[in-house]
DNA sequence: GCCGTTTTCGGCCCGACTGTTTTCAGTCG
């Protein structure tokens, strides 16, 4: 088995032992094991396998080395298969239904017999469930109308699209009377490449509390009202989506929006450091450990530490500022405290981007509207990709609609209508046996600028081959940039299967880029991979690929992920002037 | 199950809200 497979098969376990009851510290205890194993290069955890010295990594003890060994030796565990026989795929379902956790299944399997959604949803309407020792009515109700939307409240969205939720709530929230501070947090503000639910957190006086989350509750789209305190509110639109919104005084608004930024495991790492300081963290406050008392009060009594900002607070622990796209539990407090932050890219640094469809192949806006898009955004320069032959569906371009273009294009650059040079390309399909759409003597007498690889038919291959496919792609001479390296498609279909560690290797040995597709729904590369990459020395591209004008926006959505990989403007290529792109076309021609 | 300058046992981050309860367990983040 290879660590992806482990880690899975860790998550599950640890899931299984929740809905047995057993110990919560146990059942993290597996679900570290499973996020460890994925922040792991590949690489590294062969050789550590091989080495024998996984064990020496924090979160990896006896138990799970051994479990980990027999999984990657054969495949197979003894232990797992007793814990997965004793639970039915229906029960792990019951763990999605809103409301119930570990000890209320037990209790409906242990008394009612229900080991699936759809016989929870019968004893509902039957009334039994109201009658057990902790349930009651209002439960059973709950329990009917979660599991009626159990699709949508599972449901992640998109960053790009929860985005376009919050940005006008953190707009409205802020024009609110008595409200001095506002904010997204959680994983939107994470720049995770999708989001499950919203938080809002506000700075206000206790007074002005209520008439807020009035507004909260009230506003336009809100479908249900989940739950409603003092300092609390939490909504569902009409999609589906969760929002939450907590109110603190303004002396604890750094302490809320670290906390509800999260992740969840960059904060526990912070509150450990925290506790081996003398110090309890919170969302009220940094207060001494020590003495009488919960956090909360120590904070109310005037015990904290201030920090008018989170920069202020991550200094009380000895850190510098970290960015909260890094605070993933990934070493970014071991890097912070030894002042190792990258200065990471900002949307600003790019000068332009590769990768753009006109209504040439499947775009929706004219060459000369995409360079005047492009010269509205204050962009040096643009890169036209059209599709190439082999990708009929998109009506891509045979050799002469394609030299046809590039023709076009000069005479645009050369007409000098747009400040925006720009560039001649294609996104060049890479056909099953890794060859290129266009023969050498084509590309020869084509001329371009540059060529983007992209794999867009024969997903199905397998590993080996798809490996092999790309790998041959990186090594054509022709070859610039490798685009949306996987083929994933974020909520609807999984990249195609491949050894990117190989594929980065080639890239990097071939000085070929590799794109991270902007667009909200691939953002492809993966951020996960692109810390590591990037310190072997691999070059990224942020390309839009953009199907009409608006769509040279998404540049933004690969900021972000490429902020999130730790990449500073130094990592990618279309940070760099027009001189320095034509310098390098010109070499790699 | 993991971990250790409080080190081989006994902790493990911490608080809000709900619903069911007369003081709290369970869920959620």
């Amino acid at each position: 088995m290879n660590k992806h497979e482990i880690a899975a098969m860790l998550e599950e376990i640890g899931t299984l032992l929740e809905l047995q009851g057993e110990n919560p510290f146990k059942t993290r205890a597996y679900q570290g094991g499973a996020r460890a194993l994925e922040a792991l290069e590949a690489d590294e955890f062969t050789a550590r396998m091989a080495a024998g010295t996984l064990g020496e990594l924090k979160g990896f003890g006896e138990a799970l080395v051994d479990k980990i060994g027999k999984l990657h030796a054969t495949g197979r565990l003894e232990f797992y298969d007793k814990l997965r026989a004793q639970i039915p795929d229906g029960v792990i379902a019951l763990l999605e239904v809103p409301g119930l956790g570990p000890k209320k299944i037990k209790a409906l399997r242990e008394q009612l017999g229900v080991e699936s959604p759809e016989a929870l949803a019968e004893v509902c309407r039957a009334g039994k469930v109201a009658g057990l020792a902790g349930f009651g009515e209002k439960t059973q109700a709950k329990l009917l109308e979660g599991l009626a939307n159990r699709a949508a409240y599972a449901k992640r969205h998109r960053w790009w699209d929860a985005r376009a939720v919050a940005a006008p709530i953190v707009t409205a929230l802020r024009a609110l009377s008595g409200v001095r501070r506002a904010e997204a947090a959680g994983s939107l503000r994470r720049n995770l490449e999708t989001v499950g639910d919203l938080d809002f957190i506000v700075a206000a006086e206790a007074a002005e509390a209520a008439a807020i989350t009035g507004w909260f509750c009230g506003q336009d789209g809100v479908k249900e009202v989940t739950a409603r305190g003092d300092t609390k509110a939490s909504v569902r639109f009409t999609s589906g989506l969760q929002a939450d919104l907590r109110i603190v005084p303004e002396a604890q608004f750094a302490f809320a929006l670290h906390h509800f930024t999260g992740s969840k495991d960059h904060n526990v790492a912070l509150r450990q450091r925290a506790l081996a300081r003398g110090f309890s963290l919170s969302e009220w406050g940094l207060v001494p450990d020590a003495g009488e008392g919960t956090a909360k009060e120590k904070a109310e009594a005037g015990l904290s530490l201030r920090a008018e900002n989170e920069a202020e607070l991550f200094a009380h622990l000895g850190l510098a500022f970290i960015p909260p796209e890094l605070r993933e539990g990934l070493g970014e407090i071991e890097a912070a405290e030894a002042g190792g932050l990258p200065r990471l890219l900002e949307a600003g640094d790019l000068r332009g981007a590769f990768h753009n469809h006109t209504t040439e192949s499947d775009g929706k806006n004219t060459l000369a509207e995409m360079a005047a898009a492009a010269e509205a955004l204050g962009w040096d320069y643009l890169g036209i990709a059209d599709h190439s032959k082999s990708s009929v569906q998109a009506r891509g371009l045979d050799e002469n609609r394609l030299a046809a273009q590039v023709a076009a294009i000069r005479a645009l650059n050369a007409a000098g209508t747009y400040r925006t040079w720009v560039f001649a390309g294609v996104e060049c399909d890479i056909l099953p046996d890794g060859r290129l759409d266009y023969d050498d003597a084509a590309f020869a007498a084509l001329g371009l600028d540059y060529v983007v690889v992209s794999v867009h038919s024969a997903f199905t291959q397998d590993e080996d081959e798809m490996t092999r496919r790309l790998v041959r792609a990186i090594e054509h001479p022709r070859a610039t940039m490798l685009g949306h390296a996987t083929g994933r498609i974020l909520l609807r279909r999984e990249g195609y299967k491949v050894n990117l560690a190989r594929v980065i290797d080639a890239a990097i040995a071939h000085r070929v880029i590799i794109e991270l597709n902007a667009h909200p729904s691939r953002l492809d590369l993966d951020w996960r991979h692109w810390r590591r990459a990037a310190e072997w020395g691999l070059l990224c591209s942020i390309n839009p690929d953009a199907h009409d004008t608006g769509g040279l926006a998404h540049v933004e959505a690969g900021v972000r992920a490429a902020r999130k990989g730790w990449l500073a403007a130094e990592n990618v290529f279309n940070t760099r002037d027009l001189a320095g792109v034509r310098r390098w076309f010109s070499e790699r021609r």
